[in-house]
DNA sequence: TTATGTGCAAAACATTTGCAGGAGT
DNA sequence: ACTCCTGCAAATGTTTTGCACATAA
């Protein structure tokens, strides 16, 4: 739970960084893992893994936990919900309030010790909502 | 989309369903394949898995895009809402009125065509706040 | 200088798939 | 009979880890 370890600042540390603010996607570890390669080559994807986890740890980045197979990273830490699209995969913000209120009805029907909550939402996103439907 | 497919009424299929509706934690597919086993011991992971996929698919049971590392299962299909113990990991019910209106506000903050959403909600479960804290 | 971080490759998991034989209908 | 389904094992995809070398402080 401490906040910024002693985390060195390494070059590969501040491109990842710099990779992930660029874009307001949510990428996979993957999709930052290209990114980050046509400035570092020889970067290994291993490092990405380890210093996304890091960072989402030291609350710097978040890391969301969203449906699907595989993680999502978000630069942006303010509160905020996600939608992803059932048929491309893909994870956008939604900017409603946040209801904090919800926690509190949630506390009242269950035995837990409630810390947060989060909301995905599901739907089509509009390029896979005019493309042809897709035979699956 | 389809409902029910030409689909058979094997025995590997009924005592998965009658094992997933036995328990009301929300297993993972290798807890179901656990419980299965003891009845059925050459039953393969696999089948396991197509089956609980299928299922899903047919709306038979509902498949728990959850936090974490893997997909659980519930064999209540009514809608409801989740909470998972950022400890161990169990998911619980929470039985809270359910927001159909959060999926209007939406609607009016996104370019997505809205199919519903879901609320996880994060804490610490009772026998984890219970024990004493471990070392991470 | 020295603890931390990196690249690389292998390991660890979760899940999916191909296939030959088995079982519902 | 004729599909569809199963067990098994191998393949796939994602994430983690061990280790020798590199580098920030």
């Amino acid at each position: 739970m401490d906040q910024l370890p002693n985390m060195r600042l390494t070059t590969q540390r501040q491109i990842i960084l710099e990779e992930l603010g660029k874009v307001t996607s949510h990428p996979t570890a993957n999709e930052v893992y290209d990114m980050v390669r046509k400035r570092l080559p020889r970067i290994g994807l291993g490092t990405i893994y380890r210093n996304l986890e890091l960072m989402a740890e030291s609350g710097i980045i978040l890391k969301l936990e969203v449906g699907g197979t595989q993680k999502r990273f978000d630069a942006t830490v303010e509160k905020h919900y996600h939608i992803r699209c059932t048929d491309c995969g893909r994870v956008d913000d939604v900017d409603i309030e946040v209801q904090e209120k919800i926690n509190q009805i949630a506390a009242e029907s269950c035995e837990y010790k409630i810390l947060g909550h989060h909301i995905e939402f599901s739907g089509i996103c509009r390029e896979c909502s005019t493309k042809k439907p897709s035979i699956h």
